[in-house]
DNA sequence: TATTGTTATACTCTATAACTATA
DNA sequence: TATAGTTATAGAGTATAACAATA
C-alpha cells in the first residue's frame, strides 16, 4: 500500500471524520479531567510537570516549558508553586549556572500514585458504558495519542 | 468473556498504562488546540458550542453549560460573545419564557466548515510521522473517546 | 418553593515585555 | 551578543454568590 493511501488527505472522509471527533472529545475530556485532580490545588499543568519529572527524571525549566507547550515565565510560576507545596526541589546546574535542575520529590511520588488511583477510578466508572471492543481500540490508541502529544 | 475480562479492574497493568497515556496525551493536545483556532477571537469553549448547535440543532443556555460542563454564568457569558459575533440567535421558549432557545447562524456554519478545514491541514503535517497502522488505531479509536466524552 | 438565567465579583492560569545574570 | 530565568503586568476564561423572573 502507498504511502497515499494512508496519508490524511483533505478530502479523505475517514480521517477528516476521525479529526473532528477527536478534536471534540480531547477538549471536553480535558474539561472534565480537571475536575478529576487529586488535589485541588494542584492545576493541570503542574500535574503534568510531575507527570514529565517522573517518566524523564530531572529537567532544566526551559526543558519543561518546551514539553509543557507554556512560556517561560509560566513555567517559572509554575515550579515555584510545585516548590513550595514540596513536591519538586531546585538545584544548580552542574556546568551552566544559568540554568537550574528541576526534579521531583518523594511527595510527588506518593501524590502520582494517589492521582493515577483516581484516575483508574473514575475510568472505572465510564467503563461500564464500554464493551470489550471498545476498550481494545482505546488501548491500541494511546501510545498514538501520546506519540501525537509529542510531535 | 465474562464481563471481568475487560472491565478496568483498577490492578490492571494495561488499562492503567492507557489510561495514563490518554490522560496525559488529552491534557498536551488541548493546550495546542487552542493554538489552532481559525478565528483567534473565539475561545475553545465557544467554539465547542458551536460544534454542539451544529450536532443538536438547538438548545437552551442551561442545556449547553451541562454539555459543555460549565456553570451556568459561564454559558451566558460565551452565548453573549456569539451573539454579538453573530453566530448565534437567540429567541424565546415556546413553552417557558425563563428559558431561551439558542440557535446557530448560517455564519456559524461557514465558520466551523473553515474551522475543519484548518484541524485537517495541522493534522496533515503531523500525518508526516505516523504510519498507516498508527492512522488506523486513531480512526478507530476516535468514536470510542468522543462516546468517552459524552458519558 | 424550585428553577432558569443574569449580574457582580474574584480567582486561576497563561502570555508579553522588560529586566538580571551568565555564557 | 545571545541565552536562561525572573519580575511585573495584563488579559482570557471560569467559578461562586447574590439576584430577578417565571414555573
Amino acid at each position: 500500500m502507498s504511502y497515499a493511501n494512508y496519508m490524511p488527505d483533505l478530502s479523505d472522509g475517514d480521517n477528516a471524520v476521525a479529526v473532528n471527533a477527536l478534536r471534540s472529545a480531547i477538549m471536553r475530556l480535558s474539561r472534565r479531567l480537571k475536575h478529576q485532580r487529586v488535589d485541588e490545588s494542584l492545576s493541570p499543568t503542574e500535574m503534568s510537570v510531575l507527570g514529565t519529572l517522573a517518566r524523564c527524571g530531572s529537567a532544566t525549566p526551559g526543558e519543561l516549558a518546551r514539553k509543557e507547550h507554556v512560556q517561560p515565565p509560566s513555567m517559572t510560576r509554575i515550579v515555584a508553586l510545585l516548590e513550595a507545596k514540596g513536591l519538586v526541589r531546585l538545584e544548580p546546574h552542574p556546568d551552566d549556572r544559568r540554568q537550574k535542575v528541576v526534579s521531583q520529590t518523594e511527595t510527588a511520588e506518593a501524590m502520582l500514585e494517589q492521582s493515577r488511583r483516581k484516575r483508574n477510578a473514575w475510568l472505572a466508572g465510564l467503563a461500564e458504558d464500554l464493551d470489550e471492543d471498545e476498550w481494545a481500540k482505546l488501548r491500541a490508541a494511546a501510545p498514538v495519542l501520546e506519540k501525537l502529544a509529542h510531535l
